[in-house]
RNA sequence: GGAGAGGUGGCAGAGUGGUAAUGCAGCGGAUUGCUAAUCCGUCAUCGUCUAAUAGCGAUGCCCGAGUUCGAGUCUCGGUCUCUCCGCCA
């Protein structure tokens, strides 16, 4: 959640960060002062009634212990009447944090400056884009997955559902070959690689930001109270939820391959075709907690590392800095990568790379000691690296010569062999 | 899933119902040829006051209810950890 100190100091200032999303008014910047006021008040005329009641007990300890039996009882009796009233004033002040609470965890972090405007994706700024040619109107990769045998979407559908694919053979390879690949680079680049769950408890949920904000994308497993993750982000940012940590561990730089689960309801046409859109799919993900002044360093790094493994693979990309309106509930800024499909004629989402502040910070509850021993919230950042079907279609309609796919040099080792051809898998 | 034991600050670790010891680490200071040692202070959260400190108040002993004038301590429910049993890749 976004900072309430700092907003009382600059209310101003966030007001107009606040108001660049759309849908949004600064009268909520407005509110939440308001809120935050009566909280304050209310907990000071509770302290009040809590110091007389406190006294008052205190004295009838020292009159029992004294023998003054009399007058402790008749104290007794007057200290039985101030607890009703701190009761009262501690209900005023439950519903008061309530109140602030329920308004505040539903506020979006705040847009960074470098946000441009905007409402939707049509207004997302393109900050660079590869030099490598985009091919034009080849064959779709759903059409040469078929053709070769790769990808069973109908298994899948008697399975579980649409949108849950089963791969065959080489693609099946393929995928283990990327996940691989992309870890060993995540690794050669400083991320510390972890396993992880996938599933989380909904405190875990709630530190990142996916809830309240996309319950419904999230798939529940409501016997226990788990959802299944969405991302890696997840479990992987909440390893240090409720933790002070010093500043010489910093910064934090975390890897980790999971499946994610998510339910993408309403998506429909060409958006779900092949692997557009996935209930599930592998990711490798790349995390970082740094000091405040380093990260928008540490953002740069995050879009260096995702540049260089798409060069790697040969993919010709685009890089876009979010307008507000496309900005995530919990990011004050991303950039997102884009490779081109020339059998959709279209670019295609790979990876997110976001900058939360301390967004996600007030709600994990981290906090560093600076060498002045000073309690510091740190900055998390995380970025795709990467999203894997989408990778896998991508080098299917680049690679496709009519007859096989060939793979980019760089996964020769990592899949086995150099092309992917028609599987004779019989089901 | 069953039985038992336990959960106290960054860590370790005390605490007959009367309002959270002590040690270590950290931070500030004092002393000191250097290093080390020693001494004093500080060292959870929120609020209040302030330019900022100091000060003052409240909260805080896994979470939530309850008993009591008063709960780390007693009662009930939950949760997690450990030990044993059962089941199991």
């Amino acid at each position: 959640m976004i900072d309430l100190q700092w907003i009382r100091a600059n209310t101003e200032l966030a007001k107009s960060r606040h108001s660049k999303r759309p849908n949004t008014s600064s009268e909520e910047i407005e509110h939440l002062i308001a809120l935050d006021a009566s909280r304050r008040s209310a907990q000071g005329k509770l302290d009040e009634a809590k110091t007389e009641a406190n006294a008052a007990a205190q004295e009838v300890g020292k009159l029992f212990k004294t023998g003054q039996k009399d007058s402790a009882e008749l104290l007794r009796e007057k200290t039985k009447e101030l607890k009703a009233t701190t009761a009262s004033l501690e209900q005023a002040m439950r519903e008061a944090n309530d109140a602030l609470n329920a308004h505040w965890i539903q506020l979006p972090n705040l847009a960074f400056d470098e946000v441009p405007e905007g409402k939707n994706e049509e207004d997302n700024q393109e900050i660079r884009r590869s030099d490598r040619p985009c091919k034009e109107a080849s064959a779709t990769h759903w059409e040469i997955a078929e053709r070769l045998n790769l990808l069973r979407m109908d298994l899948g559908v008697k399975l579980s559902g649409s949108g849950f694919p089963v791969y065959v053979g080489g693609m099946a390879k393929l995928q283990r070959g990327l996940v691989s690949y992309f870890l060993d680079e995540a690794n050669k680049a400083g991320y510390a690689e972890f396993q992880v769950p996938h599933l989380v408890n909904e405190d875990s949920a709630r530190a990142t930001g996916q809830l309240p904000d996309k319950e419904a994308q999230m798939y529940e497993a409501t016997l226990d109270g788990l959802f299944l993750i969405p991302t890696a982000e997840v479990p992987l940012t909440n390893l240090y939820r409720d933790a002070l940590i010093h500043e010489n561990d910093l910064p934090i730089k975390l890897t980790g391959y999971t499946p994610c689960f998510r339910r993408e309801a309403g998506s429909y046409g060409k958006e779900v075709r092949g692997l557009n859109r996935l209930h599930q799919f592998d990711k490798v993900e790349v995390v970082q907690i740094v000091p405040p002044r380093d990260s928008k360093a540490a953002h740069q790094d995050m879009v260096h590392h995702v540049e260089a493994l798409l060069d790697a693979l040969e993919m010709p990309f685009r890089i876009l800095n979010l307008c507000a309106g496309d900005l995530g509930f919990a990011a004050g800024i991303t950039y997102d990568f884009e490779i081109w499909s020339p059998g959709q004629s279209r670019w295609l989402e790979v990876s997110s790379v976001s900058n939360f502040g301390t967004f996600q910070t007030n709600r994990l509850r981290l906090r560093y000691r600076d060498q002045d021993n000073n309690k510091i919230k740190p900055h998390t950042l995380n970025g795709s690296a990467l999203a894997i079907p989408r990778i896998v279609s991508g080098l299917l309609e680049q690679g496709w010569d009519g007859e096989v796919v060939h793979l980019p040099k760089v996964l020769h080792a990592y899949v086995g062999m150099d092309r992917l051809t028609k599987q004779d898998v019989r089901l």
